[in-house]
RNA sequence: GCUGGCGUAGCUCAGCUGGUAGAGCAUCUGAUUUGUAAUCAGAGGGUCGGGGGUUCGAUCCCCUCCGCCAGCUCCA
């Protein structure tokens, strides 16, 4: 009987017989090591426990402390979901069922539809089956075999033909059950400790909407239930925060269905809070050496088609409108606005680089399902800049975006983010414009500039526009998710379809490199993430309102408006709370407004010129004279602080 | 655009398998003069998303359109 040799991460050595299994070793070493392990490594690869070794190997255990036996313990628990969906509706086909970052899916066809009901009955079978402490068994076919297998079901047909080798595996569970499928799992069910089904979605088959749509299930799953709740409850706190919720509540902007879908109302108070954000941006702007420019919101076909927006862009544009003349376009972008700014006189390279920023309002027909709230609409700003600038000043200029964008993130309480190089194949497939030697010019220059700045960055091979490079820059909000912001893209195709050109140091013609950057990315999906980050209470400086001054009898009323007098000629914004109603009610007005600032004036504040000063989150802060709280406020304001 | 769910007063919702609608909050009026998260009373307010159909009769059933929500696909 032969033996293999088994190398363990830490170097030492362990004999075991032909046959042996990861969970052997586990066992060996010890009983809670065997109880706490979801799934081995086997020679750098992620292997069942239950699969014998093949030969000398390393072995590595991997417990509920690594993320990928995560992603096999929801691998497995869709499992576990397509064997309770058979068991219950056996006329169902199976789809995929993959782990996705919150949990996993899976997607079947059925000719009725899942309702909710189905949801809890699939998900009280689902505990069933896990208690029947079922092995996930892996099993090999041969392909023939396989097809004629699974002949009656389409989409496994479908994936053993494309996908499988000669010799595939499966995996059952139960006596009933077996998948196509590559693994590995989980040993049994019992390791299945918590999980929930989360939502029913159409999907369609290999995210192809000209192929059939599926059903799909979604659930979460945890190695304990400590770890879903909390995730459950970043679910709920998500909905608590939600900016449409919000903006309603605090009454900040609405969608108007005679107005139509996609196309935002500001209100007073989002108004302001706007304003504030723009005002921000345009003075950032100015003092960073960009130029302000104003571009109109409709013009001619002709402009995009020169741009060539209207060949590649012109599902998302709204329609043409016929006018005497000509015909006119909505503008779905401000680039080529900006070109003809720059393409209005010749330029030497003396003047350059030039830095063209806008607020521009674009307008983009986005399908009827993909509208949502603030975060995409048809109608939206971008806080939109175009730099034209020689070869020489690429890199200099890719570093400064990036320092405007970091200050842009840390001006509105953002400290985490994250950056993304997006970079071409290489020429491979001819899907991208612009020469090699430009892509190399750019690609370098935003390596480089990350690197200077120290900022964490990925690349994304492949993943470029069409007409350039460009690196994303994504924030991290005050839950932890990941929001896509900044971005600076190069852009080799627009300059060339414009023939734009500046005069060099050598007296001849040349195009000059063409960057594309917006901050905010939109300045309504900002705002909406701005809402969502602070949960509605906004840093003084973006409040709405500032500070709610609530006399408590109307024998305080001439204070009262004497101290919102003296704050607004300090630029605070006041709300003089003059209703004839109880304190009680005028705090929790406040409080629920989100109001930083309440200022109670009673009889004693107003006999000493004093004021009782309450904040929204650490309530009573006693007794002030009312200019020490105004210069508190006004060095509040005036410092942007974002943590009061 | 696709799949599923939903649409009742400004808001949150109730309305028993068809007999033309209710509550709380908000609004207005009055009383109350109040000390750190809801004072009391009265009043006004709804073509039950729009249109069409079935029916003696439709908020409820059917068709269609619009919008919203969860996803898919796309994307700032």
């Amino acid at each position: 009987m032969s033996s293999f040799a088994i190398t363990l991460p830490d170097g030492s050595q362990k004999s075991v017989d032909a046959g042996a299994r990861p969970l052997d070793v586990a066992e060996a070493i010890s009983p809670r090591l065997a109880e706490a392990a979801i799934v081995a490594r086997v020679n750098g690869v992620l292997w069942d426990l239950t699969r014998p070794f093949t030969g000398d190997s390393t072995l590595e255990l991997l417990t509920n402390k690594n993320p990928e036996a995560l992603e096999v313990y929801r691998h497995s628990t869709a499992h576990l979901l397509a064997a309770a969906v058979l068991e219950l509706y056996p006329e169902t086909q199976l789809g995929i069922g993959p782990p996705i970052d919150t949990g996993f899916y899976y997607d079947f066809d059925r000719p009725v539809p899942f309702t909710p009901e189905d949801l809890e009955k699939i998900e009280a079978k689902m505990w069933e089956i896990q208690a029947r402490d079922l092995p996930y068994d892996r099993i090999l076919t041969r392909k023939d075999e396989g097809l004629e297998k699974y002949k009656d079901m389409w989409m496994k047909s479908e994936l053993i033909t494309e996908r499988a080798d000669e010799v595939f595996s499966e995996y059952t569970l139960g006596p009933a059950f077996i998948d196509f499928c590559r693994g590995p799992h989980v040993p049994s069910t019992k390791k299945i400790k918590a999980f929930k089904l989360l939502s029913i979605a159409g999907a369609y088959w290999k995210g192809d909407e000209k192929r059939k749509q599926l059903q799909r299930i979604y659930g979460t799953a945890f190695f304990t239930k400590k770890e879903q709740d909390e995730h459950l409850a970043r679910i709920e706190e998500a909905k608590r925060r939600d900016h449409r919720k919000l903006g309603a509540e605090l009454d900040l902007f609405s969608i108007q269905e005679l107005a139509g879908p996609g196309l935002a109302f500001f209100h007073p108070k989002g108004g302001i809070i706007r304003k504030t954000l723009e005002d921000w941006m345009r003075e950032a702007y100015l003092k960073r050496g960009y130029s302000l420019v104003y571009t109109p919101h409709v013009a001619r076909v002709d402009l995009w088609k020169t741009s060539g927006h209207f060949g590649f862009y012109r599902e998302n544009m709204f329609t043409v409108m016929p006018l005497d003349d000509a015909e006119y376009q909505l503008k779905p972008m401000n680039c080529p606005c900006h070109i003809l700014v720059y393409a209005r006189k010749p330029h030497s390279y003396r003047d350059l680089p030039q830095r063209l920023g806008e607020l521009g309002t674009v307008y983009r027909y986005e399908r009827s399902g993909t509208m949502h709230g603030l975060m995409r609409v048809r109608g939206f700003t971008q806080d939109d800049a175009h730099i034209f600038c020689t070869p020489e000043q690429v890199e200099s200029e890719v570093v400064a975006c990036l320092e405007f964008a970091i200050d842009t993130l840390r001006t509105f309480g953002f400290e985490k983010y994250k950056a993304e190089i997006s970079t071409w194949d290489g020429g491979a497939s001819g899907k991208y414009d612009g020469s090699p030697e430009h892509w190399q010019l750019a690609e370098n220059a935003l390596r480089r500039a990350v690197e200077k700045l120290g900022i964490e960055a990925t690349v994304v091979p492949d993943e470029a526009a069409f007409y350039g490079p460009k690196i994303d820059m994504k924030l991290v909000d005050a839950i932890g998710r990941l929001w896509q912001l900044s971005t600076v893209q190069f852009d080799f195709t627009l300059p060339r379809r414009f023939q734009l050109e500046y005069i060099g140091e050598d007296g001849k013609k040349h195009q000059p490199l063409m960057v594309h950057r917006a901050l905010f990315g939109s300045v309504e999906r900002f705002f909406g993430i701005l809402v969502e980050h602070y949960a509605g209470a906004f840093p003084v400086w973006l409040s709405p309102v500032q500070v709610a001054v609530m006399p408590i009898t109307d024998k305080q009323l001439d204070y009262a408006k004497q101290v919102a007098k003296e704050l607004e000629a300090d630029g605070v914004r006041v709300y003089l709370d003059d209703r004839n109603e109880k304190v009680n009610l005028k705090i929790r007005d406040a409080q629920m407004q989100k109001i930083p600032f309440m200022l109670v004036c009673g009889g004693r504040e107003a006999e000493q010129g004093t004021v009782s000063v309450r904040h929204r989150k650490h309530a009573d802060q006693g007794v002030k004279p009312l200019a020490e709280f105004r210069e508190q406020i006004k060095q509040l304001i005036a410092t942007r602080v974002n943590n009061d």
